[in-house]
DNA sequence: TTATACCTTTACGCTGCGTGAAGGTCAATG
DNA sequence: CATTGACCTTCACGCAGCGTAAAGGTATAA
């Protein structure tokens, strides 16, 4: 059985000119052309088409498709398993994506308030790029830009409601810290409350938690002035303090 | 403050390329020019690029961000309403998309055996080729072309599962009917249960049930002769026993 | 003065075709 | 036999949202 390239169309359910188009980038010749110019397809192509189409089906690209047909020694296991990944990726992102318009809708009917949601969006930015600015060489240097940049996209992807709670627990650090710091037991009860509110916190802005990486930052907050800065602000040696309570709360664990 | 593209694009994480078709769509203009040439941006324009991101992030097309953006007085809850039926459909499509990829991993390490799957895609298509040739006009004008596009679409997306559940579906319905119509009784059990296996297999091709298609459907069985030749071919008097049968079981639910 | 880091416009590339336009071919019809 | 209509062909632009040169002007510090 020959087809031409309307018949193909119609019995695969596709338009003339995705065949053509299938020819122009090799994926699907016709078996040979008439004395007319015209495309003469076969039944072999017929089954190429069909499989092409199943891949498609599949939301594989093109160029993928090419090597899975072209080669027939080629396994296509791997590639639908990477394929899948993918779309698992996909559509956690679409879960946030929708609950982010939802909430948008339900907040405001829609309209962004100035102060808020755009502030927020501004400040989350702002955050990125301030600890890139801050931090971003030594840190990349010391973990690697796959972590950085993983961080980074999940500080941008928070909502607006996981945000609202990492600044609360950040308060709250801050209150029990102040607290436990007069008891100046960072074994206490206080104090480790706060280291433990503090891995809550961290686990808001890292893709994955280790004791030994949570152990490390405690150190840098000693080591490294602008963290201190940051948290004796108010009372001297609070660093210091909330390393030790880190550090007994890891090594607990 | 007022800021270069570069400035601008590193405080909202944006390329200067993206600023420049920014400009060049007039969805977000500079707010002058200097006497270089350079564009020059203020704060109003950092505001209105952050509410373009805001929506970017909501996946929004840039040609409706620019319809909220540029009319101050528009309420995009509707608009961001009806994105997010797209996106719940995107899911819906994508959770149907993964699960065909993994059945096709579990089933045969991704390879397509020609003999089931690739027969498959074909016959789907077929079937829906076959039925717009046959009744396509006929269906079209009475029930108009959405309610068959759905119908067609919905075929087209069966999994291979659901399509042997049909299959299995149908030969049950066939060898049912072929007993109750022994018996002479539409209203007897096997017959009733017949009809009901029936609803069950129409609910696999049609988008939505109601007790009046399927009335209406049955009275078709009888009317219109390719169908009445399908369920007659081995008893002439089936098409229309399994019409009463069906008249029967939608009456009395 | 020169290096370097900015800035500008112009324009092709990517994906997977849809949609003409301009022009041949084939079969049936007046 | 010429015309019609339904095919076929090869360009080639358009779509979204930029990435990525290329080719050239400008600002600033060494």
């Amino acid at each position: 059985m020959e087809y031409t390239i309307q018949k193909l169309g119609q019995l695969a359910g596709v338009s003339t000119r995705t065949l053509r188009y299938y020819d122009e980038i090799d994926i699907l010749k016709p078996a040979r052309i008439n004395s007319s110019g015209y495309r003469i397809y076969g039944e072999a192509e017929v089954d190429r088409l069909q499989q092409i189409l199943f891949y498609k089906e599949l939301d594989l690209p093109l160029h993928q498709i090419k090597v899975i047909v072209t080669s027939q020694s080629f396994s296509p296991a791997e590639a639908l398993r990477e394929h899948r990944e993918k779309l698992l990726n996909k559509r956690e992102q679409l879960d946030r994506l929708i609950l982010n318009v939802e909430q948008t809708i339900a907040a405001n009917e829609g309209r962004i308030t100035m102060k808020d949601q755009e502030k927020f969006e501004g400040f989350k930015k702002q955050m990125v790029d301030e600890n890139e600015q801050k931090f971003g060489k030594e840190i990349r240097e010391k973990y690697g830009d796959q972590v950085i940049d993983q961080s980074n996209k999940k500080v941008l992807s928070l909502t607006q409601s996981e945000h609202d709670h990492a600044t609360k627990l950040a308060e709250e650090i801050h209150t029990l810290l102040a607290e436990a710091f007069k008891t100046g037991d960072p074994a206490g009860d206080s104090a480790q409350k706060a280291a433990e509110l503090h891995k809550e916190w961290l686990m808001l802005y890292w893709h994955e938690y280790s004791k030994e990486a949570h152990a490390n930052l405690a150190q840098m907050y000693v080591d490294d002035e602008r963290f201190t800065a940051y948290y004796d602000k108010e009372q001297p040696g609070t660093a210091a303090f909330l390393r030790d309570a880190i550090h007994i709360y890891t090594d607990s664990k």
